[in-house]
DNA sequence: GCTTGTCGGTTAAGCGCTTTGACAGATCAG
DNA sequence: CTGATCTGTCAAAGCGCTTAACCGACAAGC
């Protein structure tokens, strides 16, 4: 291994001059200067990171701390995941994949001094990871949101987003339009932020609009969104749309709905927000989605911490990003009469 | 922060004790033990990773290279990534990501010396990379092979697989099956080694039944499997049933198919191999899948690499896993005539 | 009784880098 | 010409841990 000694004594210069030059830490002659970087690539020398972290007690490596993803086709969290990462990479950051499902196990992993920052995925709305987070004195930002909104956070702008997929219902004559959100099977009264600021973006877009709500809870699964399309049928039969709030049971409930006799989107419009395009092309007929800006948020994320951790910006972010509406051929305009009533 | 040093002196030890205990390197007594340990948790203290990276030069980090992973919706890489993630955990090693795309960054990183292994993703038949990482003298494992077998990898075993696809369509009495591959836009000629060996594990076994093959290439998209139904049709007429090595294609195939008057199972059976259930389940009618191994090969490739690092194991590791048969409802029986024909 | 081990522990030398404080030598104001 | 200021460089002190070498005490072997 060449070390910065090597470099130095073939440059003659003490260490601390190549360390200068490295860094740019201090000025260094411009003659110095080019007899220590023409060692360098003559002894194809990389300084050794650890060795750097450890001295300079700065790692610069950031966790991306995250619950088991489910094995559900999820082009969102990859999204996410790869923006975020390159994001880091580009401001000469790493990031460590952390699953961590225990807290305690997590709070061992930030005490080891590794990683100089951390971003907490899937979090929800009372969360004790994000205490201990805060306990950890490891810099941090926040995939989501928890009750507490002065913590630093990026989310998706629900409010936003489902405003805009009422809006585009309406434009297309719908009256009752219903919501089908996400029960998680392990903490069915904890849900992630998203799904309670959805559903609270939508009551209050059918109060401002004199409606009464419809909402479904079913599982993120297929069967899921089939049982919401029973739901629907059996509680809301003049429903004539529906938003999604729910990835996992898009296909379900499109399969259940046609189940029941109801064509979409001749019966029945459907939404899917915060997803995918791709996903919206899988299924039949393709599904009008909204895509989440899930690439935006990695980014977005990872240079938020980074500007804290490096003091550019030391107000919390407070950042929230709207889906894009990707039309597709599950909304169409309601029918005449609702063919459930 | 609480080092090793307040851990000593308040158990009145040297802090080479201290380390004993921690690493169980070395015999301490009963009695000194027990008081090291009380101090530990008096104190609340841990080890500091990166100044024990440093002095033992190993930093119990893996490194998973991958390039840019593809935006849609992708369940085996994530199940992949998390299972190695989770492996490595159970061992003491984190996992870091890194997307690398280019080879000259990629030897930039692995000289660093953050990463004490490295598992590299998406390999293909010839690549660059592969002889970086051989050049970098940093120990891998490869997820894939490349041409040359006696690299250290783990694959999914494709002769296995397209075989028990071939048999169970068979069974249905199917004569003329196609097979779907997937050309990258990015390096048309240079494959992953997965769609190559599936090819050429079907060529074998239509040789082998003495059976004209059909190949199919397209891209992995919605718009790729339309692609590949067009063509099915216009040039395999008398095909009925279909194995896909196209993850990304399967919804467009079934969609293609229909508008193209071919209903499925009735007119066409398909299966799809190296995909998940889950995405088997989005599609209307269900897909018959061969589910990857991804959760195997993620865990396998992490124990495998560590045990090379540990020295337990010192001849490089050769796995391969088949994909999982998972009926659903696009596998029927062979129509007596085909409908193209 | 003297050697030879063994056990349980300590001392100290790094690991490869960053960073502070000091210090020559050149420059400049008065 | 003297003292003050700047510039460019260096020596050395860590960062918190691992680990080789060593050491004292005590037991066993002959």
């Amino acid at each position: 291994m060449v070390t910065m000694r090597d470099v130095a004594e073939r440059a003659n210069v003490s260490i601390a001059t190549v360390s200068f030059v490295i860094n740019g830490t201090k000025p260094v002659a411009p003659e110095t200067r080019a007899r220590i970087e023409a060692a360098i690539s003559e002894l194809d020398y990389r300084r050794n990171v650890v060795a750097r972290a450890l001295a300079s007690s700065r790692t610069r490596i950031l966790a991306l701390l995250h619950p088991d993803l489910e094995a559900r086709p999820n082009a969102t969290v990859i999204q996410f995941v790869m923006s975020a990462a390159h994001g880091a990479r580009e401001r000469g950051y790493d990031l460590v994949l952390w699953p961590v499902n225990d807290d305690e196990q997590m709070s061992h992993l930030l005490a080891g001094g590794l990683v100089d920052g951390a971003l907490l995925m899937e979090v929800q709305i009372h969360d004790s990871r994000v205490d201990r987070l805060i306990a950890s004195r490891v810099p941090f930002a926040l995939i989501g949101r928890t009750e507490n909104d002065d913590l630093p956070f990026v989310d998706i702008d629900f409010t936003a987003t489902i405003n805009q997929a009422v809006d585009h219902l309406r434009s297309y004559g719908h009256q009752r339009i219903a919501l089908v959100t996400q029960r998680t099977k392990a903490a069915p009264d904890n849900e992630p932020g998203r799904i309670l600021r959805a559903e609270a973006a939508y009551l209050d877009a059918m109060a401002a609009l004199d409606r009464p709500p419809a909402v479904i809870t079913v599982e993120g699964t297929s069967a899921g969104g089939r049982e919401a399309a029973r739901t629907l049928h059996e509680h809301f039969p003049d429903a004539t749309a529906v938003i999604l709030v729910n990835e996992g049971a898009s296909a379900g409930l499109v399969k259940g709905a046609r189940a029941l006799g109801r064509s979409v989107p001749d019966d029945l419009s459907i939404i899917s927000a915060s997803t995918t395009r791709e996903l919206g092309e899988m299924i039949e007929p393709s599904l009008t989605v909204m895509a989440a800006p899930a690439a935006e948020l990695g980014r977005l994320a990872a240079d938020a911490l980074i500007d804290q951790l490096e003091g550019i910006q030391d107000t919390p972010p407070h950042l929230l990003i709207p889906c894009t509406l990707i039309p597709g051929q599950s909304v169409g305009p309601a029918p005449a009469r609702p063919s459930g009533g």
